[in-house]
DNA sequence: GCCAACGTTGGC
DNA sequence: GCCAACGTTGGC
């Protein structure tokens, strides 16, 4: 099967980039995914390699700022479970768990990020599910839209106004 | 900090 | 099953 595209969206105050740097092996626990869409994604579709644009949202301007990919096969987010956590589910039980994370490894930190508003001005970019439905946290990408914006944050000259 | 978009909840 | 109320996301 060939390999597939994400793009997964993160507070850099909560977890960014630096914090995915800092992760051991540069891998991290991509868990406290609330939301139905996103869970099947993650649970259904994602695999081992798949490549991942890493999306800082909440910072001015939102933006692509590194490649990372997908490591192993999902597996039930253990905080879904745990009663202290702002993401449990009482409703969740480890026979039947809801909720799922997947574990994501950096690979490439990109020398210049890809913005929102650059995205959007990007021909052959304007059909991302980023800019049709603004507030899904874990969403697909075609191999041609992967190509695009890691074109554009390798590209070392600076960007014009 | 504001607020629009939109997913979820719950009353009926 | 409908839909209004509510809560959250995320751009600005």
């Amino acid at each position: 099967m060939a390999r597939a595209y994400w793009l997964v969206k993160s507070d850099p105050d909560t977890f960014g980039l630096a914090h995915l740097r800092a992760s051991p092996r540069r891998t991290t626990s991509w868990d406290g995914v609330r939301n139905y869409q996103a869970r099947s994604l993650i649970r259904d579709r994602m695999r081992e390699g798949d490549g991942v644009l890493f999306y800082h949202s909440g910072q001015r301007p939102p933006a692509v700022v590194a490649l990372a990919e997908v490591v192993g096969r999902a597996y039930p987010d253990t905080t879904q479970f745990e009663e202290t956590h702002a993401g449990y589910d009482p409703a969740s039980t480890p026979a039947h768990p809801r909720w799922y994370a997947i574990d994501v490894r950096l690979v490439e930190e990109l020398p210049r990020p890809v913005t929102l508003p650059e995205i959007r001005a990007t021909s052959g970019l304007e059909d991302m599910v980023l800019l049709k439905r603004g507030r899904l946290s874990v969403q697909p990408v075609t191999p041609a839209e992967w190509r695009t914006v890691v074109a554009l944050g390798r590209r070392r000259s600076e960007r014009r106004a």
